[in-house]
RNA sequence: GGCCUGUUGGUGAAGUGGUUAACACGGUACCCUCUCAAGGUAUUAUUCACGGGUUCAAGUCCCGUACAGGCUACCA
């Protein structure tokens, strides 16, 4: 029997050839170190840390060969799809500044970049898969393959389509025609002819040298609904979108005998692999997976709220990624992580756990370093969205608020008093009189003698405050109204005689920093008295006289 | 059941046969300091899941056990 006759029975309305189609997608032109990489999500939802971890890494390796990234939807599984679920993948790629260069908005030369929209080029491979005698179609039932499982069972076999077991391995031209006039379901098969008592070795960029057995069992290429499952979806996109390296899940790996039976099986090349191992999640002192439902606190809306800067989150990617790249990293504070030479072979082969602390303080370093123009620009846009009120007076007092955000800032060790967007303002809140005189809750704990309050307050505005004093000036001045109210100037010297003093100037200070911000805790003291000017000083002063 | 993979401190981890097991986070103590944040110094695994073996020498190689994860679908 010609299985070109057979070829055309199953898939008559199928005009193109394979070789029509390594035309329309030829290779690419580009270098040899350029590699071409993809993400490839299913449309179900927002993206979380896992997934967004999963795109960080191709595009970073395709970016730094000055290779090609592309977003591919994978929608094959029509039960899990939503509906607009390619924007929620798209604009959080977007928002973490991904650089796709094809994708299914965007479009590209290897479109189209959603599966379900690729069914031509799947049933062109299909059919010529058939035509080489390389597929088969099958009309088991369901009924008929939970009786084969079952029966495996019984026998203790490997379960699966396989051997004397795949019954429609070899129906004839006549016995398939009479099925499909009979309009009987049918999905097709590969015609495995791997052994399984054999192995096959391959070597993946990340694991190394994996040795498996060979794919002896026949699988679905394409299903009743004429949509192919993963595994040869996979193998038609990556080598018509002639990707070179698979990025993917770790759970792939023991299917890989399978997926290398087909690439050889259409006469492809098969891409490196590189299996990745997902991000984990410690729960209760039980570490596992992350999961898009049981932990919202992986979800990139999470971290949009918090308003943690998007480098820093990648900042903290590039470290779990590259162990190498944290000391790297800390010798060149001044370059981007793309400078980096990120390498699949140093990547951890146990799953990496998610680390909250981490990020925070990788968050932390960034914000202190960034120019205080930076801070407040990145602070508005976070503001324009959760919290409106702040966003009005960051707008209203734009280079006030840069004066505020500078205070040791640009200085060789600068304060990291924030580790996101949404942190600030609790921070620097009380330099706003619309905030300060909404919230008079002011902490005394720590001070000696609150009677003396008043006295403190008075005594400093009259006879040592000048707005104009340098640093140095105010701070000397500090001193000498410590020692004329009976308190030491001098630290240490309080230290060795306390019993001489009422207190030492850190309690005077404290006095003034508690009137004028309600807290016993603030940057640096003389900054804020500067930037806050003789009136509200007073008039803060003035509630306690 | 079968087939893969992994298991190093409170945490993330480096380590591919050879002196006292990097580094980072976190913790603790002290120092500095107008408070805080930072910073500085010190400290934080006699030991690499467990049991055997190979070797002059093992976290590193081999075997077994335990635990964890994955695959074994017309899911990805």
């Amino acid at each position: 029997m010609d299985k070109k006759d057979l070829a055309n029975l199953l898939y008559p309305n199928i005009t193109k050839t394979i070789e029509d189609l390594e035309k329309m997608y030829p290779e690419r032109k580009l270098n040899d170190k350029a590699m071409v990489c993809r993400f490839a999500p299913s449309p179900t939802g927002r993206m979380h840390m896992g997934n967004l971890y999963a795109s960080f890494i191709p595009e970073v390796i395709a970016k730094q060969t000055n290779g090609v990234f592309i977003l591919r939807i994978e929608d094959t599984d029509n039960k899990r799809a939503i509906e607009n679920g390619i924007e929620l993948i798209l604009n959080d790629l977007e928002h973490y500044n991904y650089i796709i260069n094809e994708d299914p908005i965007k479009g590209g030369a290897y479109g189209p970049y959603i599966q379900t929209e690729r069914k031509e080029i799947y049933h062109t491979v299909a059919k010529y898969l058939v035509s080489i005698d390389r597929a088969y179609p099958c009309f088991c039932s369901e009924d008929d393959l939970n009786n084969m499982r079952e029966e495996q069972e019984k026998r203790k076999d490997r379960i699966g389509y396989y051997g004397h077991y795949a019954k429609c391995r070899n129906l004839s031209y006549d016995e398939v025609k009479k099925h499909l006039e009979n309009g009987d379901k049918w999905v097709l098969r590969l015609k495995s002819n791997g052994d399984f008592n054999k192995k096959i070795i391959f070597k993946d960029l990340v694991k190394g040298t994996i040795e498996l057995p060979s794919n002896d069992i026949d699988q679905v290429l394409i299903k009743s609904d004429g949509i192919p499952p993963y595994a040869f979806a996979h193998v038609c996109d990556d080598h018509f979108m002639r990707v070179t390296i698979v990025t993917r899940d770790d759970s792939y790996i023991s299917s890989v005998p399978y997926h290398l039976e087909i690439w050889n099986a259409c006469g492809f090349k098969p891409p490196k692999y590189a299996h990745l191992l997902p991000l984990n999640i410690k729960d209760n002192n039980t570490i596992r997976k992350i999961s898009k439902r049981k932990d919202p606190t992986a979800a990139v809306a999470f971290y949009h709220e918090r308003g943690i800067p998007v480098e820093a989150i990648k900042l903290y990617f590039a470290t779990i990624m590259n162990s190498n790249f944290e000391g790297w990293y800390l010798q060149n504070q001044d370059k981007s992580y793309r400078d980096f030479e990120f390498s699949f072979s140093k990547m951890s082969k146990s799953g990496p756990l998610f680390d909250l602390e981490k990020v925070i303080n990788i968050s932390k370093n960034y914000l202190s370093k960034l120019k205080a123009e930076e801070v407040y620009d990145n602070a508005l846009t976070w503001s324009l969205e959760y919290d409106k009120e702040f966003a009005k007076i960051l707008q209203k007092y734009k280079d006030y608020t840069i004066d505020v955000l500078n205070i040791e800032r640009n200085v060789k060790k600068p304060r990291k008093d924030f580790s996101c967007y949404s942190e600030i303002k609790s921070c620097i809140w009380y330099m706003y009189d619309e905030l300060f005189d909404q919230q008079l809750q002011y902490n005394f704990d720590n001070i000696k003698y609150k009677k003396e309050i008043a006295t403190i307050l008075k005594e400093y505005l009259e006879n040592y405050y000048n707005e104009n004093d340098d640093k140095d000036t105010w701070f000397n001045k500090m001193k000498q109204l410590a020692d004329k109210l009976g308190y030491a100037s001098d630290i240490r010297e309080y230290k060795e005689n306390p019993t001489l003093y009422k207190g030492n100037i850190s309690d005077v200070a404290n006095v003034i920093r508690v009137a004028v911000t309600t807290s016993n805790k603030s940057p640096d003291l003389y900054m804020i008295l500067k930037l806050l000017g003789r009136d509200r000083i007073e008039k803060r002063f003035s509630i306690f006289y």
